[in-house]
RNA sequence: GUGGCCGUAGCUCAGUUGGUUAGAGCGCCAGGUUGUGAUCCUGGAUGUCGGGGGUUCGAAUCCCCUCGGUCACCCCA
């Protein structure tokens, strides 16, 4: 009788089904609401783009080298989906150019061609948010707040905020060349892996998980070192704001992020709950050249993307923001084969209560199961004695009290049981 | 992209050294006075054992390929 299925979700992607999903819309509610708080508006952007946008940020890296979903459109156009929130919503204010500060958050899909893995998939999504067209230092603070807020609304404690800074284009384009001719005079000591990186992106051998490179990191020259006085008080500025709200941080030299527009403050939340690789939950930093590699005027901007599977496995990990199957107010049981199911739960979800019921004329046991099933507080039964008298009988289903009342009176009636 | 492990009913799994019609629990459906949910009892449906090929008299059990999952690397949310 069961076929066997001719297809699945594809490599990397998920099905979020029913009791699951409660929790994205429960998730998706504390984002919106902790961003809304923070003055935060939503911003809709399409899933995909010319494939320039993402190439033009990140040539260099993984995301956007190999791990890209582009394709051509039958009119022959170039085009990606997105592997990341934060350029297309670049792209949109430069298309736009909304008066500054533009505070904008997002929830999206984002999609990565990649080696699928707990907490790594091939279309993940991610909620977001972005504040283009002020430098200022508190931006960050607030970034950076606003994303604790999340996290800590959710339930988690169990991470870490880490904090690296890399000044200016020029500043981190300095250290690069500083640190690519260290490295390369100690090439020969360095496992080849890495060794790889040298020429390329020097800063990513700085976050080797290679013992042996992480040795000989310890001597090597440092960002912090390196920064001009107005991006050293940058630094300062941020730490000190964090301070003043009581968020705890700590500075990790070796944080390098995966995207390379970063400038200035680079953060992550790392959990601890997850003991696997996939350990940030969040991850942001200020980017201050993209504007202008997108076209734009040279506009600072900063942000952060937090992955939704990623988070929900943490929680999981911590215990924390279970959602439990919502009630349904009432079960509409009718025994009748005629239409009082039908016009009984119209009357209902009219008068804005919720109201389920069965179908294919199920015996009266069996839909009291279902009522069940459905998590129902009452079940409002019609049978034949109740069809010929114009009444419904209406059944507590946590207390297993039962009374029989006139149908005209049932949403008013429903409405008391269900305030006390 | 590389490597390790795994893949049996909707779910969690058992299937002995390859041997007759592949099992359990849960779930699902029906019935146990033709109007009532738990528990209990009875009965029932669903699998070409991920897919393909090979070895064999015979394979869920062995081999190869492939697809998928998982873990690590790479990278990242």
């Amino acid at each position: 009788m069961v076929e066997r299925p001719d297809f699945r979700a594809p490599k990397g992607t998920q099905d979020v089904l029913p009791p699951e999903s409660a929790r994205w819309e429960a998730l998706l509610a504390v984002f919106s609401d902790v961003a809304r708080r923070f003055g935060y508006g939503l911003v809709q952007s399409p899933m995909f783009e010319d494939i320039g946008v993402f190439q033009r940020i990140g040539e260099g890296t993984d995301v956007v080298a190999k791990e890209m979903y582009d394709f051509e459109d039958k009119g022959g156009r170039a085009l990606a989906l997105r592997p990341e929130g934060t350029a297309p919503v670049a792209r949109a204010w430069v298309q736009h150019r909304p008066a500054v500060p533009w505070k904008v958050w997002y929830a999206t899909p984002a999609f990565r061609y990649e080696q699928p893995q707990a907490g790594r998939l091939r279309q993940h999504h991610q909620v977001g948010v972005e504040c283009i067209g002020s430098a200022d230092p508190h931006v960050d603070v607030e970034i950076i707040a606003l994303g604790h807020a999340y996290l800590w609304a959710l339930g988690l404690r169990q991470w870490r905020l880490v904090l690296n800074f890399m000044g200016t284009p020029a500043d981190r384009a300095a250290y690069g060349a500083i640190l690519q001719a260290w490295l390369r005079a100690r090439a020969s000591e360095i496992p080849p892996a890495d060794a790889a990186k040298i020429d390329t992106h020097p800063l990513r051998v700085l976050d080797s998980k290679d013992p042996v490179t992480a040795a000989l990191l310890v001597d090597a020259p440092r960002m912090a070192d390196h920064l001009d006085g107005a991006s050293r008080a940058h630094g300062e500025a941020v730490q000190d704001g964090l301070r003043a709200l009581g968020i705890n941080f700590e500075i990790d030299p070796s944080l390098v992020r995966g995207l390379d527009y970063y400038t200035h403050t680079l953060f992550e939340f790392q959990s601890s709950a997850l003991g696997n690789a996939q350990s940030t939950i969040l991850g942001g930093g200020r980017y201050d050249g993209l504007i202008e590699q997108l076209g734009g005027p040279a506009t600072p901007g900063i942000g952060f993307g937090s992955g939704i599977e990623r988070v929900l496995l943490t929680c999981d990990a911590e215990g924390v923001f279970d959602r439990a199957t919502p009630r349904l107010d009432c079960f509409v049981i009718d025994t009748t084969g005629g239409t009082a199911a039908v016009t009984l739960t119209q009357v209902l979800r009219q008068a804005g209560l919720s109201a389920d019921r069965s179908f294919d004329d199920r015996s009266m046991k069996a839909q009291m199961k279902a009522a069940v099933k459905a998590s129902a507080r009452l079940a409002l039964i019609v049978g034949e004695q109740e069809a010929a008298t114009g009444t419904v009988a209406v059944r507590d289903l946590d207390h297993a009290e039962q009374t029989t009342i006139d149908i005209a009176d049932v949403v008013h009636h429903v409405r008391q049981v269900l305030d006390r």
